[in-house]
RNA sequence: GGGCGAAUAGCUCAGUUGGUUAGAGCACCUGCCUUACACGCAGGGUGUCGGGGGUUCGAGUCCCUCUUCGCCCACCA
């Protein structure tokens, strides 16, 4: 970095983000100002509407990586936004029990004294969980902070708190009263490892390079004869306990109802025939094996077979239900992988195993720990889900609750369609124990209240009997989660402050991954309980992904820390770096390898932020200012009237792509369905304005004003601060500490004042003036810019032009007259009125039809010109031809609208001048 | 297997109901320490809008088809 000679000690040419950030957190925190009060909302007898963001809620052992960076900013971006615009803005911060996840990390760390989770014992266990909660989590909360979130941490909730707890207790009662619960017995998704159920979304589908290993039974009264079924999970044939084929198969029909004998046990089982069998797969044969595979669990029962289990709940083999003699005692105890090598090998050497080949599948990972999935027969809770989906389809489909972007309402609509029941029992340990008692007697209830009695009620009378025992399980950590816009806000107190006013909440922010996990089910139990929508729009986001497009994963280590970012660069660099990066569900690459380029748009534009408030107030000064809404409109000049008319146009851009912040109907009407919400297109307009427009332009254009003491100079000061000041407002829902810094030194700011509560900017009334003849000096300074570059005119320079108006109107023309300092300096170019001299070395420009004619002679090549020139005639030219041809093509005239004729014989008249004025030049470089 | 989407500049993407000579940011190239900023200033577009066909006065935009890529779901033994 060049020296700086005149660094103004209290004012440095580079942000110092990180006092700056620490002071202003505190600040705001000391201040109360994310804090949101209900009495001021609409719905509790106050003025305002209230916009609220419900946080997803990490896991409560989390540490923040880039994703949450993104999901959190974003987030912060629409609450600081809403706050400004006089919402009442709650953004309600909390964290998840996360249970497998959490009792993942806590059986870890105790394997490491050598223990399990069944050497502690449950009660020992689930408090060792509390208490590593209480010590190590959470600490996500405070890491937001320092990216900028403005939630509201009064509020914070955490869905193991006793009013959660309550929730949880109350909805899954409220599903059993409505026997919308139940007791399955079926073939679910078991991991071995964590031993517990999951639900179908919680095990993950991912490709694998299996075989098919082609088997042969033999017939059990004449093994010559056989049929060939083919598996990838030759393991399971210890359990097979038929072998299906289809009834149609002509090939196997003679074989139906006859008995094969199970190669290496000899068990004899039947040939059965069911539809379920594709004929065309494999060998059009199938074995049975009720207790290892969902399908063959429907075929069994189907069929009254038995279901041997023959896999234990750690995924090992063994004779665990019903499987007496199913299991040699050579496999006895192993893993299922070892196992499915032995028995192969045994397969072989027994004659059955016909051939192996390869074959691509697709097989189930636990989604916690990445362990393959075992099918498994067992007893679990489930949820039957037609019911609840109905209503949240509906909401989808009646624009209630908008997805964005619009494929995924798609992808929603698509899943709910088909939807199955959940399984929400969990063999774990840590989280909402299911509230289902049994009495000596047998009954099993819900219960509200832990209860000493049976209230099962036969004939009228209470049982009465003596409780003995609660279910074991607990619940999938996402029963707590579906209930988090409710349970947060106080529900199942249908009273409570918080719900009356902030209910339903506003905009969900989060990634597609948890669309049917968390979203879809909110809106089930949205309805469901308090019967409405929770949100009306689920704004879905990207992944951040490396320069690979690969997602960003501690495992592949091509993760970016945002507190390392932070702590380089500083919070808003991040934030700025990811919303401008960030189309409507468009991912975000970065490069983990090289920050200082992956977050430069970030830290460039706040350190060009930062010197335009540093360039402006020291120039501007101490001295106090008027409020620019007294300013007479007759003091501003055309500059002045320009910025403020490009502050409009930046104001209405930003609001466009921000949109409406909450439907102006009951539903999305169809025209706002998918409107804003653009973060980049905002952060790019803002930018647009700041920096090309106000630094580029108007600082430059107000320069000499502001030395010069008197009337002119406080209407430039009153204006550049108004323009700043609304800049300010504009960037700081994304840029939160830089802006809040500099609008806090604006002269004449009030103390105690904060950015993060200015009302946001608002456009004057239509009509005012917007100064666009500005754009005629700005264009002639850019031509000029442009021919000095192109010829290479020395930089230093000064060149002369003559001005005429040409097709120009009188405003644009006095326009440049005026501006001629400003064009003298920006272009180094003194402009005149003087009629052009005629001669060789002149060159015309175009500026707003503005003819600038500017005499090289001496500065340029006139060869190059006249070749420049002629290129240009000629391809002018065949534009021209083309659109003459459009002209006198009568359809055209006759079809098109009148508007578009009228705008094509306007070009026309325009191209034709222009190529005759180049033409012109051409014969006079000739001479 | 079912559903959905994408293909536009070197990269990431805009491009509203078909209508100026297709844009932005980044990257890149050229020239500048013009005393707010070199994390800056000025200038520069580098493109058969994936291929082919069709509708139309007019297609990046609408239709068909092919190719490639991606996402979601699924009872792919």
């Amino acid at each position: 970095m060049p020296e700086t000679p005149d660094q103004t000690p209290d004012f440095p040419t580079h942000f110092d983000f990180a006092t700056a950030e620490s002071a202003l957190t505190k600040a705001w925190d000391e201040n109360g100002i994310f804090r949101a009060r209900p009495e001021r909302t609409k719905a509790l007898g106050g003025t305002r509407e209230s916009f609220t963001v419900l946080i997803p809620p990490p896991n409560v052992t989390a540490v923040l990586h880039v994703g949450h960076g993104l999901n959190n900013t974003v987030q912060d971006v629409l609450i600081r936004w809403r706050r400004m615009a006089g919402d009442e803005a709650l953004w309600l911060p909390g964290t998840d029990h996360a249970g497998i996840a959490t009792q993942n990390v806590v059986e870890k760390i105790i394997a490491k004294e050598g223990k399990t989770r069944f050497d502690l014992g449950r009660e020992a266990f689930v408090k060792r969980t509390e208490q590593f909660v209480e010590e190590t989590g959470g600490v996500i909360l405070h890491q937001l902070k320092s990216i900028g979130a403005s939630a509201d941490f009064s509020r914070t909730a955490y869905t193991l708190t006793p009013e959660l707890s309550l929730a949880v207790r109350e909805a899954f009662v409220r599903l059993w009263e409505k026997d919308l619960v139940y007791r399955g017995h079926r073939v679910i998704h078991w991991c071995p490892r964590c031993l517990t159920s999951l639900s179908d979304e919680e095990a993950e589908f991912h490709d694998s390079e299996g075989a098919l290993h082609y088997v042969r039974y033999a017939l059990a009264d004449d093994p010559s004869q056989g049929i060939t079924i083919a598996t990838t999970r030759p393991e399971t044939i210890l359990a097979d306990v038929a072998i299906a084929v289809h009834p149609d198969d002509e090939r196997y029909a003679a074989l139906v109802g006859k008995q094969v004998l199970l190669p290496l046990t000899g068990i004899k089982m039947p040939v059965i025939a069911d539809d379920y069998v594709e004929k065309d797969f494999g060998t059009g044969a199938l074995k049975i094996t009720p207790a290892h595979d969902a399908n063959d669990f429907e075929v069994g029962k189907r069929h009254k077979l038995e279901m041997p289990v023959v896999i234990d709940p750690s995924g090992k083999m063994g004779e665990v239900v019903n499987a007496a003699g199913r299991v040699p005692a050579e496999f006895m105890g192993l893993d299922r992988f070892d196992a499915r090598k032995k028995i192969v090998k045994a397969l072989e050497a027994s004659g059955a195993l016909v051939k192996i080949e390869k074959h691509a599948n697709s097989i189930r990972r636990c989604y916690r720990c990445d362990t393959v999935v075992e099918p498994r027969l067992s007893d679990q809770w489930f949820v039957r889900m037609a019911p609840l989906a109905a209503p949240a389809l509906e909401a989808v489909k009646d624009g209630t609750v908008r997805l964005l972007p619009e494929k995924w309402e798609k992808v929603y609509i698509n899943w709910l369609d088909g939807i199955r029941d959940w399984n929400i029992s969990r063999q774990l340990w840590w989280g909402h124990r299911v509230p289902v008692f049994t009495c000596e007697l047998g009954h099993a209830l819900a219960y509200r209240e832990d209860p000493s009695v049976c209230a099962h009620a036969a004939g009228g009378s209470p049982c009465g009997a003596k409780i003995v025992s609660q279910d074991p399980d607990v619940l999938d950590t996402w029963f707590s989660s579906w209930l988090w816009p409710i349970s947060t806000m106080g529900w199942p107190n249908e009273n409570a402050k918080d719900l009356k006013a902030f209910f339903p909440s506003d905009v969900l922010v989060t990634a597609p991954e948890i669309l049917f996990f968390w979203v879809a089910r909110m809106i089930m139990s949205g309805y469901e309980f308090l019967g409405r929508a929770p949100f009306h729009t689920v704004y879905l986001h990207g992944t951040v992904r490396d320069m690979q497009h690969r997602k960003m994963s501690k495992s592949l280590g091509n993760g970016i820390d945002p507190l390392d970012v932070v702590e380089r660069y500083g919070a808003d660099a991040l934030r700025w770096t990811l919303i401008q990066g960030m189309g409507l569900g468009v991912d975000v690459m970065l490069d983990p390898n090289d920050l200082d380029k992956s977050f430069a748009p970030g830290r460039n534009f706040a350190t060009k932020l930062w010197n335009i408030g540093r360039f402006l107030l020291i120039q501007v000064g101490e001295e106090p200012i008027g409020r620019f809404a007294d300013s007479d409109a007759s003091t501003l000049r055309l500059e002045d009237r320009w910025i403020l008319g490009r502050l409009d146009a930046a104001i209405a851009e930003c609001d466009a792509a921000l949109g409406p912040a909450r439907p102006t109907a009951a539903n999305w009407p169809e025209n706002e369905r998918q409107s804003g919400m653009r973060l980049d297109a905002y952060a790019e307009a803002a930018r647009r304005f700041v920096w090309n427009e106000l630094a580029d332009w108007y600082v430059e254009a107000v320069k000499p004003r502001l030395a010069q003491p008197g009337a002119d100079r406080e209407t430039a000061r009153r204006v550049l601060v108004h323009v700043f000041d609304q800049g300010l407002r504009l960037l700081h829902p994304i840029m939160p500490f830089v802006t809040e810094s500099l609008w806090q030194r604006l002269p004449a700011q009030a103390s105690g004042q904060f950015l993060a509560l200015a009302p946001w900017p608002q456009q004057r009334a239509a009509g005012a003036d917007a100064g666009v003849a500005f754009d005629a000096v700005r264009e002639a300074i850019d031509a000029i810019r442009g021919l000095r570059a192109e010829y290479g005119v020395q930089p230093g320079s000064p060149i002369k032009a003559f001005v005429s108006r040409g097709a120009a109107s009188s405003a644009e023309m006095d326009a440049l007259i005026a501006s001629q300092a400003l064009v003298s300096r920006l272009a180094r170019c003194e402009l005149s009125t003087d009629a052009a001299p005629s001669g060789a070395a002149a060159h015309a420009v175009l500026a707003s039809k503005l003819e600038l004619t500017l005499p090289l002679a001496g500065m340029v090549d006139l060869g190059k010109e006249k070749a420049r020139l002629n290129a240009e005639v000629e391809n002018l030219s065949k534009q021209l031809d083309a659109l003459r041809g459009r002209l006198s093509n009568e359809k055209f005239t006759a079809k098109a609208p009148p508007a578009v004729v009228e705008a094509e014989r306007a070009k026309e008249q325009e191209w034709a001048a222009r190529v005759s004025q180049m033409q012109q030049k051409i014969s006079e470089l000739g001479s």
